[in-house]
RNA sequence: GCGCGAGUGGCGGAACGGCAGACGCGCUGGCUUCAGGUGCCAGUGUCCUUAGGGACGUGGGGGUUCAAAUCCCCCCUCGCGCACCA
């Protein structure tokens, strides 16, 4: 401690200090650990515990678990714990058994990396940074049920994560049932002949080769070798929701190219629906389910097929099926594998030479093209999005509505992993289809009469007309006719035609691809899988769980040059023999076998973790279901369970999210767990930000060596520019939760953060405000314990009026506000009853100091622990019952009226708050002030909300 | 381009359609102290003032209403998300 703060304590030695926050905190924090304040007794098993608590209704609140980076937390990370915390701790005092754990999530690429650079044994790396982490969060004095906190890294843990993925690989999608089931049912099924097989063979008749095969088509997670995102500079394989707008690798930025590689995906596009739909029952942002339903991103259309001579047909998905009339040519994906089949041997008579890209054969054409766009990144085609590129096949297909002969392209805006890789073009009413038909030369026919003032001739617009709000014109033949519809009538008689026909059926899709799970990695789950000598996938037994991963010398991944998309992935399990080939015996003798070497990615540990706080340390079952029924079953308001409150920033919308939702899904359908949604209310806690400074050259400065002068900022006598950034080490900014806790104390940073502003917006940091807080606590602690002394003022006797009044009001806002998560407010209000008490001087009577005390006790737990105890109580105020407020005491015994004439206050009146309207409006327009400002005018009208306000509208 | 969300003192932010600026920082003045970058008290939206008050004021413009920061329309600015998805 510093020679100032000892001046000031030998000036007051009971004085609220950093000093003596430090020794209460440290005391308090030790205190909890041993007595095992937060721990929260299952209703069964290991960690049951209190009956009488355990009766209580539940509350399960959670927050996004941390990744255990090098750098250790800075103040914007711990937000959401805290909030969860204050939150958690008033659920506590409101008559809760409360669930509040934290564990870490601690498999990843940033670890490896920095094993990599570092020389260090990625687990050796992330364990200390976790003790790191542990050692800054316990400061803040946050009430975690410590008994259940797990790293996914730990063998007990990942031992479920894989026998999650075992089940999952274990089962199919029954549509018709509209739920996962085991796949030995479906094995059932083909052998009993209740399902066909694709070739319709018997199943007895299909060999080991062919049955995996058919399986794999239908087993939840399935080894395919469907292109995928290849990532060369990262040297592994990515999900789509792991790459950026512009084709890059979310992490490390490195270019990604579509590869066709052996690969494990998750089926979730089989629960595409499910996961829609339950978007509704949940309590979520509503931008977070926007995002959610945009990523799932079903479209309601139409299939229809468009006939080919002599290689059958090429089927489409529209949305705007009404206006199949207007379908001038049609496009492939340039890698859609009819291509091959629909090219002729040369260019059909009269080929406008611009559809012939200058070649001399079609096939020769589609070579090129082909060739063109594959080298091109997702960069370049989306700069070029707006010039269309394309070249005709050669082929033409016929529009089953009109008969017509259209002509079939390939350009690369149409995506092969959308729909079905074709589209019919009608460029009158698409505006892709427009720009391509423009550069084309191609005829667009209108189809929907424009209703504004375009006309009905496509060559004289600047664009396609795609409105909804018009009809449909020039649509008819033999059979069906859809003038004068409108566009919703016109898709709903045109797709009954195009089913009766048999060329076409009503049809959702799907943007939602299903999920690349393996990666080439060391530092993540291996996969419970082996290969034998066939090469068929098997699932290891439940008895060889955990497959743990290897120690191995070489856990670096294979990278390679960003932009050579002509590389192979390499995985560092691979280079382990010893590991990668063993003789195992699965139940028909010891045979050898080749273990998956893939990993899996890191959203895999964090897609379940909330289940195993339940019951972390069960080894029998991933949770037990009493358990898990208590604390996450579905109930009234929460139709598919879940936790009850998950807090966590943004940026996880649709991938951990989504990923999660989704593997909830699965196990509910398989009898695992009660709830089919993992987290029922969702809250996304703002950022803190913190100003940067950056000197001349553009280089940050340490912020804080940078002075003010006069609304400047200057570095070392340097003029420094200043933007609102984020908080981190590379921008200088970074500010620890440790140096805040060493100025001030841990309550004064956990207060500082909750009254920043509300917890869902961003809002910049700022050091100075800081002792405001503390301020708080330090006339809260002189509000009840003599300064000098060290003695509690508190008497035993009732307290005035008016403090009985500040208090119950208090307790009142207070209470709403906790509930809310408006902590600012809460704090506010706390503040205002300090000041209030503070104003009237005097000692505290003892029945308002405890309240005041309790008020406090979730947001500046440890003082209110030491001042519970100084009070004179022996035990914990975490499990204290918050304070309650008496009506009578929440409402003024008069309050001020405002009397406003035309809108503006021109008298107040103190009135009883039962004032009635007429009585009150006597009494308004009886006021002098009123009278003066009325002068003389009659009046029109008198609006009377009694008891706060009248207003006089003159004549 | 499309879709969300937000603009309030010097700053962070309060405000069921009903007194704009709660609470805090900062600033100003005073007290205490040998002293103080963490004590205490008071003041602090802007402008005018005859010192009673008055006028103006929530990004800009219009509207609804007795009454608008709040509701509606248009515009501006910023932030976020999606982006050739047929």
């Amino acid at each position: 401690m510093s020679e100032t703060n000892t001046a000031a304590e030998v000036a007051a030695p009971h004085r609220y200090t950093a000093a003596m926050a430090a020794d209460i905190e440290a005391r308090w924090q030790d205190f909890w650990d041993a007595e095992g304040t937060y721990e929260a007794p299952n209703p069964t098993g290991d960690l049951a515990g209190d009956p009488a608590l355990a009766a209580k209704p539940k509350k399960f609140i959670m927050d996004m678990f941390p990744y255990p980076s090098g750098s250790g937390l800075h103040v914007g990370h711990p937000l959401g714990y805290i909030a969860t915390d204050v939150y958690a701790r008033h659920q506590r005092m409101t008559g809760h058994n409360v669930l509040h754990t934290l564990g870490f999530d601690a498999f990843g690429l940033p670890a490896e990396q920095y094993a990599v650079q570092t020389g260090t044994h990625p687990r050796i790396s992330t364990e200390a940074n976790m003790e790191n982490m542990k050692a800054q969060l316990r400061r803040l004095g946050l009430g975690h049920d410590k008994r259940r906190s797990f790293a996914t890294i730990d063998a007990e843990y990942y031992k479920w994560t894989q026998w999650i993925f075992l089940q999952i690989f274990n089962s199919w999608y029954d549509t018709e049932a509209v739920r996962a089931r085991p796949i030995a049912e479906l094995v059932a099924q083909f052998e009993s002949g209740e399902r066909a097989t694709p070739d319709g063979r018997a199943w007895a008749a299909l060999d080991a080769g062919e049955r995996a095969d058919v399986l794999g088509q239908y087993r939840l997670a399935y080894a395919s070798d469907a292109p995928v995102n290849w990532s060369p500079g990262l040297g592994t394989v990515l999900a789509n929701e792991e790459v950026t707008a512009d084709g890059r690798s979310e992490r490390g930025n490195f270019p990604v190219f579509k590869a066709k590689l052996r690969q494990w995906n998750m089926r979730i596009t089989a629960y595409a629906d499910r996961l829609l739909d339950d978007l509704d029952g949940l309590d979520w942002p509503e931008a977070i389910k926007l995002q959610q339903r945009n990523w799932i991103g079903r479209s309601e259309g139409a299939r229809v097929d468009f006939p080919v001579d002599g290689a059958g047909g090429i089927t489409v998905f529209t949305t705007r099926q009404d206006t199949l009339f207007g379908a001038t040519y049609m496009v492939l994906a340039p890698e859609h594998d009819l291509v091959e089949r629909i090219i002729p041997a040369a260019w059909p008579e009269g080929t406008h030479p611009v559809w012939t890209g200058g070649h001399a054969s079609p096939a020769e054409a589609v070579t090129a093209y082909r060739k063109q766009a594959a080298a091109k990144s997702d960069v370049e085609r989306q700069a070029e999005a707006k010039d269309k590129t394309g070249v005709f096949t050669g082929a033409y297909a016929t529009n089953p509505v009109s008969g017509e002969k259209v002509p079939v392209f390939i350009a690369d805006y149409v995506l092969m992993g959308y729909g079905t890789g074709a589209i019919m073009a009608v460029p009158a009413h698409d505006s892709r289809d427009f720009a391509f038909a423009r550069a084309f030369e191609l005829p667009m026919r209108c189809v929907v009469e424009p209703s504004d003032d375009r006309g009905t001739d496509p060559s004289t617009w600047e664009d396609a007309f795609s409105s909804y709000e018009a009809k449909l014109v020039n649509s008819a033949n033999d059979e069906v006719s859809l003038d004068g519809l409108g566009v919703v009538d016109a898709k709903a008689r045109i797709t009954e035609w195009l089913r009766e026909h048999g060329v076409g059926e009503g049809t959702v899709n799907f943007r939602l691809r299903d999920w690349l799970f393996s990666r080439q990695r060391y530092w993540g789950e291996p996969f419970p899988i082996v290969y034998d000598e066939e090469g068929i996938a098997h699932p290891l037994p439940e008895s060889m769980l955990p497959l743990e991963l290897p120690e191995v010398e070489d856990y670096s991944p294979r990278t390679f040059d960003p932009d050579d998309a002509d590389t192979q992935p390499e995985t560092p399990l691979s280079r382990n023999a010893d590991w990668v080939n063993v003789t195992l015996d699965l139940g028909d003798g010891p045979k050898k076998y080749r273990r998956e070497t893939n990993t899996m990615p890191n959203w895999a540990g964090s897609c379940w973790y909330e289940l195993r706080y339940l019951d972390p340390n069960n080894e029998r079952r991933l949770v037990d279901p009493e358990v898990e029924q208590y604390w996450m079953g579905p109930r009234d308001g929460q139709p598919a369970g879940g936790v009850d409150l998950y807090i966590g920033g943004a940026e996880h919308a649709v991938l951990h999210l989504l990923y999660a939702r989704f593997w909830s899904k699965v196990l509910h359908d398989l009898g695992h767990i009660s709830s089919s949604e993992p987290f029922h209310k969702l809250y996304n806690q703002g950022m803190i930000q913190a100003f940067v400074y950056r000197d001349s050259r553009g280089i940050a400065v340490p912020a804080a060596e940078v002075e003010e002068r006069d609304g400047a900022y200057y570095h070392q006598g340097e003029k420094v520019s200043r933007v609102l950034g984020k908080m981190g080490k590379s921008l200088k900014n970074a500010v620890t939760p440790d140096e805040i806790c060493g100025e001030y104390g841990a309550d004064t940073l956990r207060l500082y953060e909750m009254a920043m502003g509300p917890l869902d917006v961003s809002r910049p940091w700022d050091t100075r405000a800081v002792v405001g807080q503390f301020r708080l606590l330090q006339r809260l602690w002189r509000n009840i314990v003599d300064e000098e002394t060290g003695e509690v003022t508190v008497v035993d006797t009732e307290p005035d009026e008016d403090t009985l009044r500040a208090l119950h009001k208090a307790i009142d806002g207070v209470g709403q506000d906790m509930a809310g998560m408006r902590f600012n407010t809460a704090i506010a209000k706390v503040t205002e009853l300090n000041n209030h008490l503070t104003k009237a001087g005097g000692p505290l009577a003892r029945s308002v100091a405890e309240r005041l005390v309790l008020l406090v006790a979730p947001l500046a737990p440890h003082v209110a622990e030491e001042l519970w105890r100084r009070l004179g109580h022996t035990g914990s105020v975490v499990h204290q019952d918050f304070p309650v407020a008496d009506p009578s005491y929440v409402v003024d015994e008069t309050v001020t009226c405002v009397v406003q004439v035309k809108g503006k206050v021109r008298a107040r009146l103190e009135i009883s708050p039962s004032i009635s309207d007429e009585e009150l409006e006597a009494l308004a327009l009886a006021d002098e002030n009123v009278v003066a400002a009325l002068g003389g005018a009659g009046i029109r009208k008198v609006i009377v909300r009694a008891p706060k306000l009248v207003n006089i509208v003159p004549a």
